[in-house]
DNA sequence: AAAAATTGTGTGTACGCACACACAGAATTG
DNA sequence: CAATTCTGTGTGTGCGTACACACAATTTTT
């Protein structure tokens, strides 16, 4: 009884099965009408009994329509991090480029408060099939993808994850903010064996606008109730962005000499290197830090502060996943995972150069 | 003078550009010959300064062909590391399927030697178009692989690189075996605070006959070597396979009894959970271990025995990579990197639970 | 030296499959 | 009976592939 292989059933095939022309069938596929419902009972039956399912390059090919994607994130040019996801967001390109789909850039200045909101008449004039959105700023995030809402464009959230309602927002990709929270207090934790006081320090304008910075500390701050530590042994440090370099210096003096126990410190952002240079030309190098991102300052950082660990948030991967996802929910209709968490990976000193090493190739092929 | 976007170059344009018709372009651009050198050169040209890469989408449809890919593993029904590959060459397979992809298992068992070259035969008869292999045993391996030139089949390695010159050796995805000696080394020797002895642990019964376990011998010992350490510190030791847990659980006994310093042990297969329980039971917990790959035994290992570090060479990505890179190899005839190195990833009790949530769902939706 | 055969070089075009438009014929309406 | 609507067919399109064929240049045969 075993179903004979007769090669993939074609439209023709249902077509021929159901005695009526290619063209019918194709409009019952897509609905069209202008099919009497004898026909469309007779193609449904033939596909159903004879398993077809569409052959997605012909489709592709034939349908020859353009998707445009639009790609919201902070200005990349001077940005290494945001260069990476460029960089993931172009691979995957490289990938899609074939179904039709293109991108364009609408940067902006994460730095500048209202900056985002820039390209709302562009999203509104032109018609973007979907958008790949950096929601770095939360306010303006909301107001941006309310915009998105009225105009009818689904979007992807990457880096930062926003919890909105909405049957547009295809998913989120990036790293789970709490879990890395956890993660860095664990790290600190271990090399200071729980000796000291440990400390947050949130180096950026925006604190209280910046989910991930929030969650971060709510995950740092978890790890020590569960572990019945003394609430008091954390200490949460708000340090606007530096002005200036000796802005920054005598600001962390004062909070040296306001709180001299401190064995380790969690910067939540990718500025950490700023840091390690502070404590060096302080003498303050028995401090542990953690902090995020792989950029090149950062790199350099680690080679020369030996008590430092960095938290990655391949944000090469984010890109690249985050417009794989717009790619599946435009082209194959398949709902993406609503969060994808990518892997906290933790570089040190020792580890770095394998690391460098190895992630560069894994994109090398995916199709 | 930035480049204008004039949508995607087909072949047509090439043709127009070089004077000539599509069906030479394409002669030149399969090598096919029946082209005159000015012609081809013309041809080339054009390719080249109009940045052409052909539609994969047209060419897969136009071709029309079947690939047939056969997987050589060892056998995966009992085995969570190889079921791991297969669920990343399952997941490519979803991918590349529509472009006329499929694939046959040829399972080996790697404990018996020539256990591979049953499948000889098979490779003759039938005409695969690419092979996926798993070269565990190297003699064996190099066997099948002549076998494989002879039939004129490309194939890519997995998880066990070897050295062959051969233009149908695709590529070679797994992890840097000797890196990941290296950095096993590392880790023992941070832990383990340089105090004491180390040792290698083989357990397997054909060591000179496994290329990765050679391999991540030579860079745990080069470690020391740059270090300046006496090699008397570092212990090599090679177990055969346990036929009974009590037979395993007296040589290490003895062996520990010969050395009782021992402050650190490097496993260099996945069979690192043996150890760990003969160690707990021989209250030896002072013992920092270092194993390989996150089965299922090891996840287990790792939450009951304190100071014990799994170096994860990530089959899924092994998989899912290696069966990619022969579509990559075939349908766009672009030879994959050589060396296609993973990352190494190093999991602790700490960081166990965000790596497994983390992992599974990179690949939800690459196309 | 002429004719025939072979080789080299290149063009034209029918696929593969789904799509979507132009159009034809039938049924319905006024 | 003409005009409109409904239903359905035919066919050109997207792009690359690969075969059939044409024509020229060269070699071989007579």
């Amino acid at each position: 009884m075993a179903k004979q292989y007769e090669g993939p059933v074609r439209i023709k095939d249902i077509a021929d099965r159901a005695g009526v022309s290619t063209g019918t069938v194709d409009r019952v596929i897509h609905g069209r009408g202008r099919v009497s419902e004898e026909n469309e009972r007779k193609v449904k039956e033939a596909i159903a009994s004879l398993d077809y399912e569409p052959n997605i390059l012909a489709r592709s090919l034939a349908r020859n329509s353009n998707f445009e994607i639009g790609i919201v994130i902070p200005k990349f040019s001077t940005d290494s991090f945001w260069m990476s996801q460029v960089n993931g967001i172009e691979k995957a390109l490289k990938n899609i480029r074939d179904f039709g789909f293109s991108i364009r850039f609408l940067e902006f200045d994460d730095q500048v408060h209202g900056d985002m909101l820039k390209h709302l008449t562009t999203i509104q004039t032109e018609k973007f099939d979907g958008l790949l959105v950096a929601p770095t700023i939360t306010d303006d995030a909301h107001v941006f993808l309310n915009t998105c809402e009225e105009q009818d464009i689904p979007y992807m959230l990457v880096n930062t994850n926003l919890e909105r309602e909405d049957d547009l927002l295809v998913g989120y990709v990036g790293q789970n903010s709490f879990q890395s929270g956890l993660l860095a207090a664990k790290l600190l934790s271990l090399v200071t064996s729980n000796k000291g006081v440990l400390s947050i320090f949130h180096m950026e304008k925006e604190v209280d606008n910046s989910e991930h910075m929030l969650q971060k500390e709510k995950g740092f701050i978890s790890f020590f109730k569960e572990k019945k530590r003394k609430p008091q042994d954390v200490l949460v440090h708000r340090l606007p962005i530096m002005t200036t370099t000796t802005n920054f210096k005598n600001s962390v003096k004062k909070f040296l000499k306001a709180n001299p126990d401190v064995s380790g410190i969690f910067v939540t952002t990718s500025r950490i290197h700023f840091l390690s240079k502070v404590l060096k030309k302080l003498e303050r190098e028995d401090i542990v830090i953690v902090g995020f991102d792989l950029i090149k300052e950062n790199v350099a950082a680690l080679n020369s502060y030996e008590k430092m660990f960095l938290i990655n948030q391949n944000p090469v991967l984010q890109g690249y996943a985050g417009l794989m996802s717009l790619f599946d929910f435009l082209l194959k209709k398949k709902a993406a995972k609503r969060l994808q968490y990518l892997p906290l990976d933790v570089i040190t000193k020792e580890n770095l150069s394998a690391y460098l090493d190895t992630n560069s190739t894994i994109f090398e092929h995916y199709k």
